[in-house]
DNA sequence: GTGAAAGCGCTAACAT
DNA sequence: ATGTTAGCGCTTTCAC
């Protein structure tokens, strides 16, 4: 069996209270026993049992975070940068994946399992409105998401709509007349897919030009390997393609192989710009001109929205809208 | 305050334990208040208290994997593998950074974390084995990694070796005649860079072949940055150079850019071979021939090894090696 | 400064 | 088929 604290409650001759008071951090305890108390516990290698002092008392430390899939890179780039400034006030972060599957995030979102966690930043895809204002949950969380969410959360979101409007606008200005949307569509509630789309709507309004037919290309997935066949393809169909906005910096390096495999040059016959400025973005060849989502500053707010409502559980929710900015790069033409 | 089992044998008119047989699915509990208890569960919105649960009995369900860095895609396609595997069986994964630090993989090896999992599958790097040593985990533990490790816990380890004469003579075989090792060394313990370097040298022992000089290009992190830059000074100070065998996909990726930096082509100027195998592989351009490590394997074995030692905490410890394979692609030479 | 008592929510073991 | 008892390891409260 573990140690427990009475074990070394025993060892030094004092009661538990005593020994969770030390551990506590508690100030009313003679130098002399905390020390002897720290000595044994050093020695008995004694480690607090997270459950237990979760039952009393709450407070364990940890923060969860959930998202669509630990295998895009976006959400490893978000949870390191998340785990970087949580260890700076002493907690972690554990991260656990929902699958993107409407049964899956709202299993991941089961109190069951959300207990363990003094607050919860959940990405959420593939909810709507309605699922995730079924879910109460009885401790803190802040929402990372595009769609229309429950104003009652604490609640972050890119701004979608001009980061793509940007992007979109970016490719027009240096000559783009043809702008495929990869990744693109209208389908849905309000999702990083819909608002996006708006935004490539949008840059063309602005400009008073048209939207070229079947501007846009249809994804089942925001994949590579699916990005590269349907843009290769529909660059075949329609050489007057001269431009691709990608949906994701992932679906841009799918569009950037299938340009090539259509036997077309990135940037001189087809420009392309992402969107998630991925640490891939600065790597492929050439570099991938992409929106950059601040992502520090998502996770700066998310972990500040979490502390305010772990302090004051009844304080009036937020909702946040990320700034976004254009990282002009290789793959699209200069001025 | 949430929902608890009392509330729900209270309003079921029955005893805490009744209600717990039926959510544990105990069998004997007639059919009617099976049906009574399970429909007042979702009236009142009940869910398990998985602190107490564990405190009690543990068992959550939970399986932990703590990976170096989330934001390394080689973790990310593990935990996602690993994460469905275990889905299948009703459990679910957390996955927690250890910072690839000493201090910091101590942390989270500490048993306080650990404790709310069922099991934990760690990926050790940055420890040496005197302090894998240290540790006694008082639940089952999975090891992942290259190093010498020591023999009580179970554990598995690419076949670093092979994988990397595999790679290397590959290359040897497709002409090249100068291959440098990106990201290679011989300092200290046993690791994923020692095996594979010593690899590199045995493929050219096999053939005869004299190691080229200079040949071992260190990195102070395996990350595409540093070995583009590193990679473009290496074949503007020796145009000899005609091959890259890269210790890691991402090392790769980042030599290829730095290929190109210098004016070279991949492959008629320098070939190249990874090591991983990651998704983002197959969709570089040219697409990158690299080692596959069998993840999906791994993934396999170290559930089956993880429940094995859960379901009998005495048996002797195993030792697997994963099989390696080259996948053939764009970055080397047709035979 | 230290400790005794009570109990967080659950389940193992043993009634009935 | 259902209930009773006891207790997991900790912290809260209150007494000394």
């Amino acid at each position: 069996m573990a140690t427990t604290m009475s074990d070394v409650a025993r060892a030094a001759g004092v009661s538990v209270m005593t020994v969770s008071n030390v551990l506590n951090g508690k100030p009313r305890v003679s130098a002399a026993t905390r020390q002897r108390i720290l000595d044994l516990v050093d020695e008995l290698g004694y480690e607090i049992n997270l459950s237990a002092r979760r039952l009393r008392s709450d407070r364990t430390g940890s923060i969860g975070l959930i998202v669509p899939r630990f295998d895009h890179p976006y959400f490893g780039e978000l949870a390191a940068q998340l785990s970087r400034l949580l260890a700076a006030t002493g907690r972690h972060l554990a991260v656990e994946q929902s699958d993107a599957s409407k049964e899956a995030e709202l299993a991941a979102l089961s109190m069951a399992r959300l207990q363990t966690y003094d607050g919860v930043i959940l990405s959420v895809v593939g909810l709507d409105h309605d699922d995730i204002d079924r879910i109460r949950p009885s401790l803190p969380v802040v929402l990372l998401g595009e769609q229309n969410m429950p104003r009652r959360f604490d609640q972050i979101h890119m701004d979608n709509v001009e980061g793509a409007r940007l992007a979109t606008a970016h490719l027009l200005e240096r000559g783009a007349r043809h702008v495929v949307l990869a990744g693109g569509g209208d389908e849905g509630h309000a999702s990083m897919m819909t608002l996006r789309t708006r935004g490539w709507r949008a840059a063309h309004e602005d400009r008073g030009a048209a939207l070229p037919p079947a501007g846009i290309l249809t994804l089942e997935e925001f994949e590579m390997d699916c990005a590269r066949v349907r843009v290769r393809d529909r660059l075949r169909d329609d050489p007057s393609v001269d431009a691709v906005f990608a949906i994701t910096d992932q679906v841009a390096v799918g569009a950037m192989a299938g340009i090539r495999d259509a036997g077309l040059r990135v940037p001189q016959d087809v420009q392309v710009v992402g969107f998630d400025n991925l640490a891939l973005a600065r790597h492929v060849t050439p570099a991938l001109t992409t929106i950059d989502p601040e992502n520090a500053w998502i996770v700066e707010q998310a972990v500040a929205l979490l502390d305010r409502r772990i302090d004051d559980r009844e304080k009036d929710p937020e909702h946040l809208v990320s700034p976004v900015r254009l990282v002009e790069r290789g793959t699209t033409r200069p001025r």
